[in-house]
Order: structure tokens, then sequence, then C-alpha cells
DNA sequence: AATGTCTTCAACCGCCACCGA
DNA sequence: GTCGGTGGCGGTTGAAGACAT
């Protein structure tokens, strides 16, 4: 069975907060300051849990709260300082002024998280999988040594000798108008050609890697 | 205008660390 | 050492608004 929540046990009201309990809180807060969160709302004459009081605080009610979009250097600290740490959105709030975790949480999960995930599958696809063509590997007529090929974890493929070769999958994986290098540019065909299949298998089967 | 779907973000929940008894 | 109370944190939810059909 469900572990019934403090709130809902001690007859504690839950959600939205009125404008009326946010008067009350920011006039005791002032008043008196927060020194025992559970004893707060008592003491104040609210109906909610410290936990809740001490969250509607903190996150919306403090004077120093930072409100709005955040800013393109908060954005970029964002960044780095979720490469550094993870996610530990304290610390991370804890560099960005009038910011707070939650915030900042919310902020990485609608806004930067997916643009993240995007450009790690893009990498991964145009570095993963880059090969040049070794003498033992070019019995084909149409191969040559030195040839440079790249191998999406999807599928295939682009090649140095024919820059108009780039296997469907990839560009599917990559989406078409996304800037790829000089060799690549070249999308419209999107052919895969037999005998970059063939040196896929290959290349594949002695899991070499560049 | 009505309805369905997606996005945003305030708020909640459960867990953990810390501290004093 | 351990137990209970408390504060703090990260993950998740769900209501409300925005947008698409």
């Amino acid at each position: 069975m469900a572990k019934t929540p403090c709130c809902e046990r001690m007859g504690m009201r839950k959600g939205p907060w009125s404008a009326e309990e946010d008067h009350i809180l920011i006039s005791y807060v002032q008043t008196y300051g927060h020194g025992n969160w559970r004893a707060l709302p008592k003491q104040a004459g609210l109906l909610r849990c410290g936990k809740s009081c001490r969250l509607r605080w903190i996150n919306y009610l403090r004077p120093d709260i930072k409100r709005g979009k955040f800013s393109k250097e908060e954005e970029d600290s964002i960044l780095k300082l979720h490469e550094i740490l993870g996610n530990k959105w304290s610390a991370i709030a804890a560099k960005l002024p009038g910011r707070t975790d939650n915030e900042v949480k919310n902020f990485w999960h609608t806004h930067l998280k997916k643009r993240v995930q995007k450009n790690k599958v893009h990498n991964a696809n145009i570095t993963s999988f880059s090969y040049t063509l070794q003498e033992a590997q070019t019995s084909d007529a149409s191969s040559s040594v030195g040839e440079k090929i790249v191998i999406s974890n999807y599928g295939l493929v682009a090649s140095s000798k024919d820059p108009s070769v780039v296997g469907t999958e990839f560009c599917n994986a990559i989406s078409c108008d996304d800037t790829l290098g000089e060799n690549m540019d070249n999308h419209g065909s999107c052919q895969i050609s037999e005998e970059m299949e063939f040196w896929y298998s290959v290349f594949i089967k002695s899991g070499q890697t560049s």
C-alpha cells in the first residue's frame, strides 16, 4: 500500500499557493526569520507543511530571486557546469546568482538536455567510424589505398573518393540540414553503393576503428 | 470554435546526510 | 552505536497555457 504523504496525513493544504498564503509566509519570514521550517506553518498560521513552506520561500518568494528568461551567459554556464558536475543542480545554481536549483533543473530538462543529446549523436556519427583503407582491404578494383570513408553507427557511409555517396541511413540519423565536413556536403543523391556496403561489412567483421 | 497534443514549470515525493539526545 | 527530527536534494508529476489540427 502506498505511503500517505505527511501533508495529507496532517490535514495540510496541497497544490498551488494563493496570494494570501504567500503574503502570510513573506510577512512571517521577514519578521521572525525561518529558524525551524517544521514549526513555522503553525506559528505563522498556515495550513501547509514545513517542507512546502521552505520550497515556496526558496524557489519563489525570496527577495533575491532573479526571475525571467535565462541569459546566453547563464545558459553557457549551465552547460559548462553540468559537464563538470553532472545533475548537481544546487551546486550549479550556487554559481548563478538569483537562480534556484529547481529553476536550473527545469531549464535543463526543457531546453538544454535535448540540444546536448542532439550534439552528442551528431558528433558520435561523424567521429566514431572513420577509416582509411589499407592495402589488404582494396582487392576490389574500384577502391584505393588511402581512401577515407566514414561510417555512422546507424549504417553507412561517405567516401573521400566520391563525396556524393552518402548512406541514406546516415542522412536520416543526422538530418540532411546539419553542417558536415566538406566531403559530405552533397547529400542530394543519398545512395548506398555496393562497394561501401562491402567495406562496411569488412570493417564490422574485423572490428577496426580509426 | 472545438478538440487534441505538447511544453513548461511550480510543487510534491522519497531519500539521504547531518546533528543532537 | 542508534534513533528521531530536520533540512536539503534530485527525480517526477500534473495543471495550465500554448500551439496544432
